[in-house]
RNA sequence: GGGGCGAUGGCGGAAUCGGCAGACGCAGCGGUCUUAAAAACCGCUGGGCGCAAGCCCGUGUGGGUUCAAGUCCCACUCGCCCCACCA
């Protein structure tokens, strides 16, 4: 995934790789989420897991109205409304109601310093807390030592003996060298197959990496934590432009400058703290890699789907070569290496038949994609439907014109062909050659953005000569025009002035005829094309036709299309704007296209033992104005496979996007010889269950890599009608400026440095933090110090080994609550990639649990409990701190990362007694605290019970009152 | 020109089914600790009026539906993205 269309080179993200030794499966894990429900379409099934919104706020009992309806009334001298978690609420409702303000505060904090130092001076091995302690001594031998405290810290407060650089190398060693994420067929679980897209070897890890990819590392992680066997692979998109520009550039071998950048990148990867299998890991420039790419080029070959034609290629004049429409900048279409203006030259290409799957491709119902990304493909593929019919030139000719509106056609007054039609010197007139000679020439020299300008002013010239039109056997002029694209359509077209804007503008510039067809301006008619012409706006319309064929007063477009079938002038036809994908490069470096020319035999593929056909490495690589492959002095020569004789190699390589249409498949099996992947694993693993990436491949990779699966499916290949199920696009960071992020604005954020500031755990959670995922948005250097601070207290928190006197039932219960109705939050958005509202849940609850330690939690088992499953929840999102605080601190089992994910209990996460707000006339007057059970017309007493509301009502009977959902009470006056 | 997405405090963003707008965090202000600073901790923080209780206003604009609208409907404005003489 190199590139994308029309920018300039885009960069990808690259991964460490460092190989693991050992294969020890993961314990089974007990399942709590289920996988993902696929229904009969094939669409993924979201788990409901809605939770009622939790949350009594102040409650200060004031009185009680019936026995089994408690009413509380806010108190006069209510408290603040910050002063209003639960385990705060208990605090305050042991107090005195006028002291609730300072009850809530935590007991002055003397301990934090000797609790610091406790564990400061700590040599090596950790001293884990005393809970466990058993466990924790057995676990010892297998766990890393606990984090030393850096020196520096010493002087700080509680917090300072978090060194988040050691305990995240630490961790990473020894996870890798456990092979803790190596991902293994195991039938006893069911599998996730989560893709996050490959890197490109641009050489440096950016933010453009870290975005997409440590929030889907955290999901993977989830899956695994709830039972699923999860693969989460990585690899290298290394082929390509970039690598060849940045080469020539700095006069390196392209394959020198771009395994440099893959070692440079999987270190920087590594950094991340992924799960990544790198055992898994496949590059596309390894001729292991890129001789099943040409493989596939053959089986696509003999699929009768790639074919030669000659095509228009930008070329840049100066350079002497030939530039990819990615090299193309601006709107001046320039070549990005010289600036000089690009101009089209006619070559010989390799092309894939992708147009053969164009209504496939428009069937989204197996997928459960962003409806977005559906609409760009949609668009891309520009279906219209319509007819195409037969006019006939005056000397017989037949032309074929597309229309979407057959019905218009008695109202062609004239035909317009695009200035390169094949037909135009045929029909020129000897008088009118000159004039339509220099036109051409005018028209080749305009640049596409030129031509295709909407706002410019038609032109045009009249061959000479004339059309019959079918429907009516009317003698029509013949004219062309640059504002018919040879591209489009048959490059030809019946001009309908009077319902086609610009059919209409060029008939009044030139003075050509105008006959009306339609005439509907009713809101039930049948409109026009646009709102073009006189005729169109100035009616009358009657919702009838007029014009057309006798007795068809009224012929709707199925009508006319019939109609026309019969005569046997047209027939019913489909237009697609797709066009079929032109993979051959005149570059280097790339995998090359595996086929051979003979002069008796034609083209013909490579015998398949002879692949790889390895891409030679002393090639002139640098600039020369023709294919490095081809003044390769011997690189080229070969014999016929049919006869024999000497024979010449395709010289040409492949786009890059075939390489990255099929890496999900390579990693599977990224190491077998005997075909591109082993059909065990594809059995077991494929398709992907849930694609990660950037939506500006939606109309490139995306719609290749389902193109190619389609046609490898129909060779027999893979099964299935998608490799991707699901799809899920992550937004883009900007720089603080708000701009781009790019080296020449001088914007960059650089990963690396803020991991050695703040850690990875840190940068990771605040990515995930600081914006809604799919939206993305602005760095802002100062954020990440939340979430930094945010695992300093975490780490407080759970080092911190003071015991204090145990607090009442009801802190306990409200921490317990609070607990579970975290987890069943956290959960349901983790299964909807909500991860902003994961981290600030997690948040929350970490608040909480300050508050109940110093309500006196400490030493409850539901402080036990609460601790536990904190930890697992933030164990997907920061995986170092919650790995050593839960093997070291907690002396609970590595690894935290095999821990099922916890369950929750419904019962602990429901409130016992609910706060309603009281509406009078749709404002909020009050508010009442019921038992959560209480029935409909209990709450509506208590509600008609309050003060305010009766001050409100001044005496007066309610209108009505309406209890909502439990939610809150309306009384209207 | 066509299509899509979006608009909530100083900022990023919460708000699950039409039901307490502003969760969580950043920034800011005040305080504790400190010789001092940093760190940490505590409190405040949409706007307006008010000593207070409280009242009024407030989710881009204007209408509408409803007991109730950030959320639904209609018409706009602005921003971003995609496509575009597409026949």
């Amino acid at each position: 995934m190199a590139t994308a269309k029309k920018k300039p080179v885009k960069k990808k993200p690259a991964a460490p790789k460092k190989k693991t030794a050992m294969t020890r499966k993961a314990k089974p894990v007990k399942k709590v989420v289920k996988p993902v429900k696929r229904s009969a379409s094939g669409k993924a099934v979201k788990p409901a897991a809605k939770g009622k919104k939790v949350a009594a706020r102040r409650t200060v009992v004031k009185r009680a109205v019936t026995a089994q309806t408690r009413v509380v009334i806010r108190g006069k001298s209510a408290p603040t409304r910050k002063a209003s978690s639960p385990v705060a609420k208990a605090i305050a409702s042991k107090a005195k109601s006028t002291q609730r303000t300072k009850a809530k505060k935590p007991a002055p904090r003397t301990v934090k310093t000797a609790a610091a130092k406790a564990i400061m001076p700590a040599p090596v091995k950790a001293i884990a807390p005393v809970v466990e302690k058993s466990k924790a001594v057995m676990a010892m031998e297998e766990k890393p030592a606990a984090i030393q405290p850096t020196p520096r810290t010493e002087k700080a407060g509680r917090d300072v003996s978090y060194n988040p650089q050691a305990v995240e190398s630490k961790w990473q060693a020894k996870w890798e060298a456990d092979g803790l994420y190596r991902a293994m067929i195991d039938n006893s679980k069911p599998k996730h197959y989560a893709l996050t897209m490959l890197p490109y070897t641009s050489g440096d890890l950016h933010f453009g990496h870290w975005y997409p990819m440590a929030p889907s590392d955290a999901r993977a992680r989830f899956m695994r934590m709830n039972g699923y066997n999860v693969l989460f692979p990585i690899g290298f998109d290394a082929f390509g432009l970039p690598a060849e520009n940045a080469a020539i550039k700095r006069g390196i071998h392209p394959k020198i400058w771009t395994y440099k950048n893959i070692e440079n990148m999987r270190r920087q990867l590594r950094t991340m703290g992924t799960m990544f299998d790198w055992e898994r890991e496949a590059i596309s420039a390894d001729p292991e890699y890129y001789k099943w790419t040409e493989w596939f080029f053959i089986q696509l070959f003999k699929q009768g789907l790639a074919y030669r034609k000659m095509s228009a290629v930008d070329w840049c004049p100066n350079c002497n070569t030939t530039l990819a429409r990615e090299q193309v900048w601006g709107e001046n279409r320039v070549c990005e290496r010289c600036g000089t203006p690009v101009i089209k030259k006619d070559l010989e290409q390799w092309f894939f038949k992708t147009t053969k799957y164009a209504d496939e491709l428009l069937n989204f119902d197996e997928l459960d994609w962003p409806e977005r990304v559906k609409v760009l493909q949609t668009n891309w593929i520009g279906r219209s439907e319509g007819a195409s019919v037969i006019f006939k030139t005056e000397q017989g000719d037949d032309i074929e014109i597309f229309t979407t509106r057959p019905d218009t056609l008695w109202g062609a007054t004239f035909m317009v062909f695009a200035p390169e039609h094949p037909l135009v010197d045929k029909v020129t007139t000897p008088e009118q050659r000159e004039v339509v000679e220099a036109y051409k020439a005018q028209a080749a020299r305009q640049s596409d953005i030129d031509r295709e300008a909407v706002d410019k002013e038609k032109t045009g010239v009249f061959t000479g000569g004339y059309a019959i039109n079918p429907v009516n056997d009317a003698r029509i002029p013949i004219w062309i025009a640059d504002y018919v694209l040879m591209s489009y359509g048959t490059g030809a077209i019946m001009a309908v002035p009077a319902h086609d804007e610009r059919d209409f503008a060029f008939a009044k510039k030139y003075d050509l005829p105008i006959v009306e067809v339609i005439r509907p301006v009713g809101q039930d008619s049948i409109l026009p094309y646009t709102g073009a012409g006189v005729m169109v706006n100035s009616g009358p319309f009657d919702g009838t036709k007029v014009n057309t064929e006798k007795g068809r007063k009224n012929p709707g477009i199925s009508a006319v299309i019939d109609w026309l079938e019969q005569k046997g002038i047209g027939k019913e036809s489909v237009n697609y704007r797709y066009r079929d994908w032109l993979i051959s490069r005149q570059r280097y470096w790339g995998a090359p296209i595996p086929m051979i020319h003979c002069e008796k035999h034609g083209w013909n593929p490579v015998p398949e033992n002879q692949l790889p056909v390895l891409l030679p490495d002393d090639v002139e690589w640098k600039p020369t104005g023709e294919s490095p492959l081809k003044l390769h002095p011997t690189w080229k020569n070969t014999t016929c496979p049919v006869c024999g004789e000497p024979a010449v190699r395709e010289t040409d390589t492949m786009d890059t996007f075939m390489c990255s249409s099929w890496y999900h498949l390579r990693y599977l099996s990224p190491q077998y010889d005997k075909g591109p992947f082993d059909e065990a694993e594809y059995n077991y693993w494929m398709p992907v269950d849930t694609y990660t990436g950037g939506i500006e491949h939606a109309t490139m990779h995306l719609l290749y890599t389902r193109f190619f699966h389609k046609a490898l499916r129909d060779a027999g290949i893979v099964e299935g009608n998608e490799p991707m199920l699901q799809l899920r696009n992550q937004g883009i960071i900007l720089g603080e400026d708000g701009d781009k992020m790019s080296k020449s604005k001088g914007n960059v954020v650089a990963p690396d440095e803020l991991v050695a500031q703040y850690g990875t755990d840190a940068l990771r959670t605040y990515l995930m933090f600081a914006y809604r995922w799919q939206e993305g948005g602005p760095w802002n250097s100062q954020g990440i110090d939340g979430t930094s601070r945010w695992l300093r207290r975490t780490w407080a928190l759970f080092t911190e080994d003071e015991k204090r006197p145990l607090g009442s039932p009801e802190t306990l219960k409200v921490l317990r609550r609070k607990v579970h109705q975290t987890l069943r939050r956290v959960t349901r958005d983790f299964e909807n990639f909500e991860f902003n509202t994961i981290i600030s849940s997690l948040m929350e609850l970490l608040n909480e649990m300050y508050k109940a330690r110093d309500a006196g939690a400490v030493g409850s088992p539901e402080w036990s409990e609460a601790r536990e499953i904190y930890l697992k929840m933030l164990a997907p999102v920061a995986p170092h701190i919650a790995e050593e605080l839960w093997t070291n601190q907690l002396g609970k089992p590595y690894s935290i990362h095999q821990q099922a994910w916890p369950k929750v209990d419904e019962a602990a996460a429901k409130e016992d007694m609910i706060e309603l707000p009281v509406q009078v006339n749709g404002k909020v007057r009050d508010r009442i605290t019921v038992a959560a059970d209480a029935s409909e017309e209990e709450i509506k007493s208590a509600a008609l019970a309050s003060e305010t509301v009766q001050r409100y009502l001044e005496g007066k009977e309610p209108k009505k009152v309406i209890v909502a959902n439990r939610r809150l009470v309306s009384v209207v006056v």
